[in-house]
DNA sequence: GGATGATTTGACCAATCGGTCAGTTTCGGA
DNA sequence: TCCGAAACTGACCGATTGGTCAAATCATCC
């Protein structure tokens, strides 16, 4: 599967994935057709079919650029930053994509809804080793003090949870409050601004306890 | 529209909005076929459509049973209770959904996914008109200084993200932890208390502020 | 301007879709 | 035991599905 090369495969192609993100994300895999792509695309079917082998390559096309671009934030965490100061700007970060791209968040929120059959592997893989190399991080910080000690993995779930609820429920989130209202992000990076900010702040409840055999 | 009546009529309505949740919740409407859910029900299709009158009034069934069940807890917020309580409460109920009913949380992520066609009336009524009721509730409590001031509605929405999460996105969740690791939920709860409790907390941050024209 | 490969398409295919229907089997009460 | 209604089914329908293919059109380079 070599990239496109003339001029044309380079805008088609685009096209077609453009057509098969707006179908997919609102139809699911089955749920999508080759006929509704086609018809956003403004192309014919068969069309379609000769730059992609099937409705499937289409689909998984879509997939593999996405977890990377996913999971971008995340991966720039930063151990040597300051913790609460990067945690932040990781959630600001997870909430414009959930702003600029929020078709590549229903799309995997359908493949997770569906099981993740297609990114089994790269879940179990690439995604799981990510946070648990963050995760790691996130202790250290925990244990100098820095941040409050809560559950890593289901910190980062947080993150994820809050962030992506506002693209894939958007349609909810715009009716209950108001449709002439403005856009829901500004008012939502400040309240999750507020929300970690308390969460991870330091020094309240029990006294933070230095783990007896961290390096 | 009236309820089956016979022994057998009551049985196998219930066998098939059982089987038909399996599929709707993994495949979308548009996604299911009625032979799967034929499939699964151990019914013949001309049999499932001798019940209902179409696709449509199977997934309309179940739809209609959701939101109701769904909105439940939140109507269950008590505004004569202790305010923290209150929400920690309405937090674990939404979470013990997530975890008994997960299917029914796909089905209702599935449909906000596609612009929730089919529920957009009760969206834009019923659902939203008890999150303003709550979010006075709530707003109230801050002006009391009972809780911290933030955003109601975002709250209210943080708090459907956090649990929902846990079901609609449970193969993910597992995989991350790890699949030899037992039942995600108990540790969630822990988190999801913590996390509440800290943002909620009140007297921290810029000092509350009575609310001029609160009454 | 003509040749050649890239691009596009109408027509078509088998499989599957939601749904119908005539007819058979099963059930419950008299 | 029998009868009418309820429950069920195989066969079938037109529409739609993902995909194929030969032929037509287009762009590019000599």
């Amino acid at each position: 599967m070599t990239r496109p090369r003339t001029r044309i495969q380079q805008r088609n192609s685009e096209t077609i994935l453009e057509a098969a993100l707006e179908v997919f994300s609102q139809q699911g895999f089955r749920g999508a057709t080759l006929d509704q792509i086609a018809e956003v695309a403004g192309l014919s079917k068969p069309n379609l079919l000769y730059y992609f082998a099937s409705k499937e390559a289409i689909h998984e096309a879509l997939l593999s650029g996405l977890l990377v671009t996913w999971l971008d934030p995340l991966r720039a965490l930063d151990p040597d930053g300051d913790p609460v100061s990067e945690l932040l700007a990781y959630v600001r970060r997870k909430l414009e994509l959930s702003r600029d791209f929020p078709r590549e968040s229903r799309l995997f929120a359908n493949e997770m809804l569906q099981g993740a059959p297609r990114i089994r592997d790269a879940i179990e893989g690439e995604l799981r080793d990510l946070v648990q190399e963050k995760s790691a991080v996130l202790l250290g910080w925990m244990d100098q003090g820095r941040i409050a000690r809560v559950h890593p993995v289901h910190l980062i779930f947080s993150v994820w949870a809050l962030t992506q609820h506002y693209a894939d429920f958007d349609v909810q989130v715009r009716a209950v409050l108001g449709e002439g209202e403005a856009d829901p992000f500004p008012e939502a990076e400040r309240f999750l601004e507020v929300l970690f900010t308390r969460l991870l702040e330091p020094g309240r409840g029990l006294p933070t306890v230095r783990h007896p055999d961290a390096h």
